[in-house]
DNA sequence: TCATATGCTGGTAGCGATACCAGAAAAACG
DNA sequence: CGTTTTTCTGGTATCGCTACCAGCATATGA
């Protein structure tokens, strides 16, 4: 069973050609003639045979995979990302190596360690705050990168994303558009994370380009689940009983809180309006519909991949920063 | 920069030491001797060496990289069972390349034989409906392979899953009991999707034990999306007005009815009750709170990938069938 | 003491493909 | 028709590492 793999040269054999041959009638099939090109094919499809990849990239120093770490797998914005970013590299003849860093940064570290050591063609990281170790390593091994998180002030190598802060800040500034008086702003963990520190500042400085005070009780901290929205809203609602806008910097945090308002029988927007981070189509069937941020995720994903292609396909090894941007999206919630 | 990538003959050559030497230190520090080891790890470190898996690979035949294909990476069910898979893979020095089917068969095959190439250690496949040219590839591969989605009649080789069938037919029972006399069900698509298939003939299975007439009319095909939720409830509830429970295959479609009922003021469970698959944390926190069937996917993951890890070490290649089973529960929609 | 066991190190020969070059055959040219 | 060019094929030498075996020390036994 199965212990037998066979060689390349073996299906030379059979096709009565040499291995070298066999090479080329697979991976180009117009430098062969037309009689080795069939003598080959029909080897090669009479015993199924599967060129090694391994030895191929081996010999060739070329390898096929592309590996991506991201935040967390279970997190769905990263899987529209990822789904489209799969579907470019797929269709180049490339595969996908997925790691989660769990945020934490020293595993992201030893996660691209791993794989530089299994000689990936490429590198898609979330994250954009990197220890000097790791930035070195990326660097000396000379492989092309692409941060996706946020677009930092020093790139590894390129970029493709959008602004934190900017979004944050045209979020807050269009809620105070609508009327909102005292609009609160809940974060996901910020350590080690400049995206979440970002919007947090974006936050702060749509305040201060209102006029408004800086209140740090406004903005509260809280780990991405239902429960945490929601009783971050309690715990805003109850230190500032005026308030009337939340602004999440999750949709699940965001959901959280309207589930919370239906259950205490808060009207929204009546009693207080709701936005979130990121079109997720949760948002959008909720019941009110979620006023949001929509920010690229496909798109981020597709152009990432189709950098890492053109790049692998020999284009200059030059820092390219894409800036795919955002757009607010109105719902009901405001 | 990065042109020149060390090899291990030039960590060795720095330390002092033959290469094999320095592939033990590496591979079973055990194995060489306390001078060796430091030398050795010095020059290491020293130039950040970083050894060439691809070559390692070739030369062991035995490659650290196990190869996912799910259906589709987007859905958030997948995600934690990939979530814990990985975790366990990792811990043991192994990697995941993920693939997306697409639900389609084609694609499949395609994408198993690129694994295949990859020469991957391991196979975990969430589809259990195989094309005859994929079973023999896989066979002859000998490459040890799970299936997840569906405990299968003919496993390719390991099976790590639950029920579809004995959940729908639970659930339907569960609904019956509650007291609900006209149960319709929403299934995913059922064209080469045995996981679809088998949860509508649980619940045909269990009208016919409650010995209610097997309605095909009760029966709608819906693609898996909130508005296709709620207008499956809708086209339902039209055809049936004294429908008085919908249990439906998928959560997006089960909350997408939900948001449907609170747009048009139905009560739930008033008016209609709603029941779901897959235990996510939405439907635990929505309002009402859903009644769902809880498939432990991480646990799938997790064994899945115990199995596998097991299987590298040296277990035996024997067929094991793993059926971790589902529990039904009950919220506040039923 | 010699013989056998044990521990550690290094040399050699692959793993299965591809890069590169050489040469034969066919085509194109004057 | 000889010469140059083009087209195609095959041999050889790696790619960077590990399996396997040989060999030298030191340790253990009789």
């Amino acid at each position: 069973m199965g212990g037998g793999t066979l060689r390349m040269r073996d299906i030379a054999r059979h096709a009565g050609v040499s291995p070298m041959t066999v090479s080329r009638a697979l991976r180009q099939p117009s430098a062969v003639s037309e009689e080795m090109r069939r003598r080959v094919d029909a080897a090669v499809r009479e015993f199924g045979y599967l060129p090694n990849r391994i030895a191929g990239s081996l010999s060739s120093s070329r390898s096929n995979v592309v590996g991506l770490v991201v935040p967390s797998i279970r997190n769905s914005l990263y899987a529209s990302m990822i789904q489209a970013a799969s579907d470019v590299l797929r269709t180049n003849g490339l595969h996908l190596m997925i790691a989660d860093s769990g945020h934490r940064l020293e595993d992201e570290e030893a996660l691209v360690s791993a794989f530089l050591a299994q000689r990936v063609c490429g590198l898609i990281l979330h994250n954009t705050v990197h220890s000097k170790r790791m930035r070195k390593l990326v660097e000396t091994s000379g492989v092309p990168v692409i941060e996706t998180g946020n677009l930092p002030d020093e790139p590894l190598d390129m970029a493709v994303s959008y602004s934190n802060f900017e979004a944050a800040r045209a979020m807050t500034l269009h809620l105070a558009r609508l009327g909102y008086r005292k609009i609160g702003f809940v974060t996901l963990p910020v350590r080690d994370n400049d995206r979440s520190e970002e919007r947090r500042r974006g936050y702060f400085a749509a305040l201060a380009e209102l006029g408004r005070p800086a209140d740090a009780s406004l903005v509260l901290e809280a780990a991405g689940g239902f429960s945490e929205g929601a009783e971050a809203l309690v715990r805003l609602v109850n230190a500032h009983p005026d308030l009337d806008a939340g602004f999440f910097a999750g949709e699940v945090l965001a959901v959280g809180a309207l589930f919370e308002c239906q259950r205490r029988g808060w009207a929204v927007p009546g009693r207080i309006a709701i936005a979130s981070f990121d079109d997720v189509d949760l948002l959008r069937h909720a019941v009110p519909s979620v006023t949001t941020l929509r920010i690229p995720r496909p798109e981020i994903g597709k152009r990432s991949a189709e950098l890492l292609v053109r790049r692998l396909q020999g284009a200059p090894a030059e820092p390219i920063k894409v800036d795919l941007g955002f757009e607010i999206v109105q719902r009901e919630s405001s």
